[in-house]
RNA sequence: GGGAUUAUAGCUCAGAUGGUUAGAGUACUUCGUUGACAUCGAAGGGGUCACAGAUUCGAGUUCUGUUAAUCCCACCA
């Protein structure tokens, strides 16, 4: 059986076959009624705006680990795949390309319009989902969705219509984030507040009875327009005199009152405020309050409103230029002062938002808040890190009221109707007459649902709501939700608040949370830096299961990580390693009897020792993915497969290869056959082309590795593994005495050990064929006495001498051994202060006290046979 | 104005529940190419665990404060 296998791993020659035989195999498909406790993941749906990044490889690679592990240890596995409409954004990207096609939305129509998007959607959605693939992940592709399909709209309208018959949603004209650009409203988070270097400007209105006059500070002069009132704290002797009298309005000449409200900050300006309702959230309330009249001077558009003379139709900000000159010239402007503030930017296009009165639909939260809140409190749901939980409850706690409405054609369209006739409005799935007066004169509201109002009930409406489906019985709440933290308060809360309320439970019962992916100087990775890197390009490049290694180690749940190309490279060397070390099986596997089984007494120390640091490895590889921890994990099997199964048990078992014994050899290829299968499979969440391709070719192997049942690991050797130990300690430092002298690692030497006790003599004597092997020690004689012209090595158990005739400097070797000896004084020190400690004797547990006497006892052994050694020397 | 995170080797990062002389990868130095792998092997140098206190027999680890960096939240015009 023996293998042609390329001497390098490549794993563009394997990993789209692979990957097509998996889907053709119909592996990651599940149904509700299969075998096996539920776990399921419903996939953070990415947006259809263009391609995957880096943060989506992360997110889906940690998801697909968590998939293919769950799949693996027999439960019934869902990941539901899926897109997002990405309302806004996608709109954005459509409109950029209409504009370079020198046309518009508005040209085009809404119906047309809507065909474009949904021709791009074709597009860049099936993109998306190629690149999944690419990247390995295990979603179950017959179940895909897409927040606009029919089944998502269906429970978007349900789900609508059922809060606004609760009086949970409700219209109303208020004071909303406006940005002039996208020309939509924004919800409060969709609004980033930047600091900015801006001005104070004081300024003068006068009273209509008289010469005196007020002065007001603002940081916006352009709103003075629609100036319909001044407020002072009700408490400032400063101006209480004045409460209740009439100014004139500078420029305009309109007369406004003067009135007290608790909201202003004596400290704050000059205590007295200019109220413009229809351009400020703070005057909108007062304007409320007080019952002042709310002008609206600034357009949708950010230009300034008609009937404003010569400031309208100007760019808000070229109004205010130039209002401050006209100001200035009139002496109404007393002084401008530097001023920093935060200014509210759209997150979408970093246009500084304008609040602005309209009508707009809105969602009660305080109700729905509740109990998220709860969720989290009594334990239902957990956030991973847990830290996370903190500043989730603190958002719901202050949360005020979403707005959902956006004035945009791509999203789902509100279900209210207005009657031309009656005008009464009607909120209901579908209206062909108005039910008030009958009349077939409706208008459906113009306006779409915010993106994340159809993305908040993702996990309950791919599993078929509104109709109660097998799915959701099985599947619902979902196990883990995998996400970034940059998105807790638009999804994830959301989600919860939904899901509470449509479902009576939580939609997922883990949030594990990651960090960002930044570039090599640990900036985020955007497209106005150009420093974004492609993931295909890496897979391309290096594989997919190179990338997946570098993402998911190296860092810790939560954090943010740096993409490396360094470290790309090291998992696609171990990648080679994996390659090579199945390579060198594969090639010895010729005449191997697949039927081959040897008996308990047939194993080598080796082969216990290797099955025990096997099993070890994969308890708590098992440990640590229970705990998320999936970077410790990967690094555990890491450790093990290069530096304990190729590094030392591979080259163990060459001379059984390469002997005569067939017995042995036949146990070594076993062993070595049982390990690497059962390391494939601890490693394939990780790296699921290698390890699929790789134990292919194996013997005795049936099926994907991915349908393999999960290795939870067996009993530890604690013997074994403490015998190797002094084998392995005494090859190193056979190696290093040879590497300080520099005599060749493999040119053969003669080496004297004397053991310290029976015990070690028993397993260094049975043994030692592998120290002749591994260190080229040869011969190897055991000892009572130290030899006088030999370097010498101490370790626990055994002390080991190379009598390099020629080679050994008697000063240097003193010399050595005395720095050797300083550094086991130091350490002694250390142990005999705390055994010295009556308090640490005291209070210190026993066990931990018993090991250092026995730390103690054994480093003097070393010191004094170190000692002797030199003055052995010293006498020569 | 609140809050979170981070600070450990030149660089990137690990270091539950306090307990050997603090680890890995990478970089660096020395040595090594005939059979798994130079995408490799062997050996080595390199750290006052940001700073100052406190708790403790014992602190990289717990607590308090300080400093620095990053981020989130926040309607003082």
């Amino acid at each position: 059986m023996a293998e042609n296998i390329s001497k390098v791993y490549e794993p563009q020659n394997f990993e789209k076959e692979i990957y097509a035989k998996w889907e053709a195999d119909n592996n990651f498909h599940t149904t509700a009624d299969a075998a096996g406790e539920p776990y399921s993941i419903v996939i953070p749906p990415p947006n259809v705006t263009g391609q995957l990044h880096m943060g989506h490889a992360l997110d889906e690679t940690l998801q697909d680990i968590l998939i293919r592990y769950h799949r693996m240890r027999g439960f019934n596995t869902l990941w539901m795949p899926g897109c997002d409409h990405a309302g806004i954004a996608t709109q954005a990207k459509v409109e950029e390309s209409l504009r370079e096609e020198g046309t518009n939305r508005y040209e085009l129509g809404r119906e047309k319009f809507l065909q474009r998007v949904w021709q791009w959607k074709e597009k860049y959605g099936s993109r998306i989902m190629y690149q999944l693939r690419t990247l390995g992940a295990s979603c179950d592709w017959e179940r895909e969705r897409f927040t606009m399909d029919e089944g998502c709209s269906a429970a978007v309208k349900k789900v609508f219509i059922t809060l606004y018959n609760e009086g949970l949603i409700y219209r109303g004209n208020r004071i909303t984030n406006w940005c002039p650009n996208c020309n939509t409203a924004l919800s409060d988070i969709e609004v980033d507040h930047v600091t900015e270097q801006g001005h104070l400007w004081h300024i003068r209105y006068k009273f209509k009875d008289s010469d005196d006059f007020i002065e007001i500070a603002t940081t916006r002069p352009e709103t003075m327009l629609g100036d319909t009132g001044v407020a002072v704290h009700p408490d400032d002797e400063r101006y209480k005199k004045f409460i209740g009298r009439t100014l004139i309005l500078p420029i305009v000449n309109r007369e406004i009152p003067l009135f007290a409200d608790e909201y202003v900050d004596k400290d704050f300006g000059t205590g007295a405020v200019k109220v413009t309702p229809a351009h400020d959230p703070n005057d909108f309330e007062m304007g409320l309050r007080h019952n002042l009249p709310q002008v609206k001077v600034i357009n949708n558009n950010g230009t300034m409103a008609d009937g404003l003379g010569k400031y309208s139709k100007l760019d808000r900000y070229e109004c205010r230029k130039i209002l401050v000159e006209d100001l200035k010239a009139a002496g109404y402007l007393v002084s401008t002062e530097n001023h920093e503030h935060a200014v509210g930017h759209c997150s979408r296009c970093s246009t500084t938002v304008e609040p602005l009165v309209s009508d707009q639909w809105f969602v009660k939260m305080e109700s729905l808040a509740k109990p998220a809140i709860d969720a989290v409190k009594t334990g239902r749901l957990k956030f991973v890190p847990e830290r996370f939980t903190k500043i989730y409850i603190n958002w719901l706690e202050n949360i005020r009221d979403w707005c959902i409405s956006r004035q945009l054609w791509w999203g789902h369209r509100i279900p209210a109707w207005y009657c031309d006739d009656c005008g009464e409005m009607t909120v209901a799935e579908n209206v062909d007459e108005c039910p008030h007066c009958h009349s077939k004169n409706l208008r459906q509201d113009e306006d779409v649902l915010d993106t994340w109002f159809s993305s908040a009930l993702w996990p309950f409406s791919t599993m078929g709501y509104p109709n109660e489906t097998a799915e959701l019985k099985k599947f619902y709440p979902t196990s883990t939700l995998v996400t970034g933290y940059d998105i807790i308060f638009f999804w994830v809360s959301r989600m919860v608040m939904m899901g509470l309320k449509f479902q009576g439970d939580v939609p997922f019962k883990t949030v594990f949370i990651h960090g960002l992916v930044r570039d090599e100087f640990g900036r985020k990775m955007s497209k106005s830096l150009g420093n974004g890197i492609d993931p295909v390009e890496v897979i391309d490049k290096y594989g997919a299961d190179s990338l997946r290694f570098m993402l998911v180690t190296g860092n810790t749940p939560g954090n943010d990580l740096r993409f490396s190309w360094q470290r790309v490279e090291s998992a696609r060397n171990f990648a080679n390693k994996i390659w090579n070390a199945s390579r060198f099986l594969l090639m010895n596997l010729e005449n191997f009897d697949a039927a081959f089984q040897p008996a308990d007494e047939d194993l080598t120390l080796a082969d216990k020792w290797i099955i025990s640091r096997l099993n070890r490895t994969a308890k708590l590889v098992t440990e640590n993915l229970d705990k998320f921890e999936l970077g410790e994990s990967a690094r555990l099997m890491y450790e093990f497969i290069w530096s304990e199964f190729c590094d030392w048990y591979i080259e163990m078992t060459k001379a059984r290869l390469y002997g005569d014994d067939a017995k042995s050899k036949s146990t070594a290829l076993y062993v070595l056959n049982y390990v690497l299968e059962k390391s494939l499979r601890l490693l394939h969440p990780f790296m699921p082309f290698l390890t699929e391709v790789i134990r292919q070719k194996l013997p005795n192997v049936e099926g994907s590795i991915m349908l393999a049942k999960w290795f939870e690991g067996g009993a530890i050797d604690e013997v074994a593994e403490g015998e190797m130990n002094l084998i392995v300690d005494a090859v190193k430092v056979i190696r290093n005495l040879k590497n300080e002298v520099g005599v060749e690692v493999r040119k053969k030497s003669e080496v004297i050990l004397k053991p310290a006790n029976t015990d070690a003599e028993k397993v260094l004597k049975s043994n030692v064929n592998y120290i002749i092997e591994l260190a080229a020690a040869e011969p190897v004689t055991f000892a009572a006495e130290k030899p006088q012209h030999a370097l010498a090595g101490v370790i626990e158990g055994v002390e080991i001498f190379l009598p390099l005739k020629g080679l050994i400097d008697m000063e240097k070797e003193i010399a050595r051994l005395t720095k050797e000896l300083e550094k086991l004084r130091k350490g002694i020190a250390m142990t005999e202060g705390k055994l010295n400690n009556e308090k640490f004797l005291a209070k210190a547990p026993a066990d931990v006290v018993q090991s250092e006497r026995e730390k103690l006892a054994a480093a003097q052994e070393k010191i004094s046979s170190v000692e002797s050694r030199i003055e052995q020397l010293k006498n020569l």
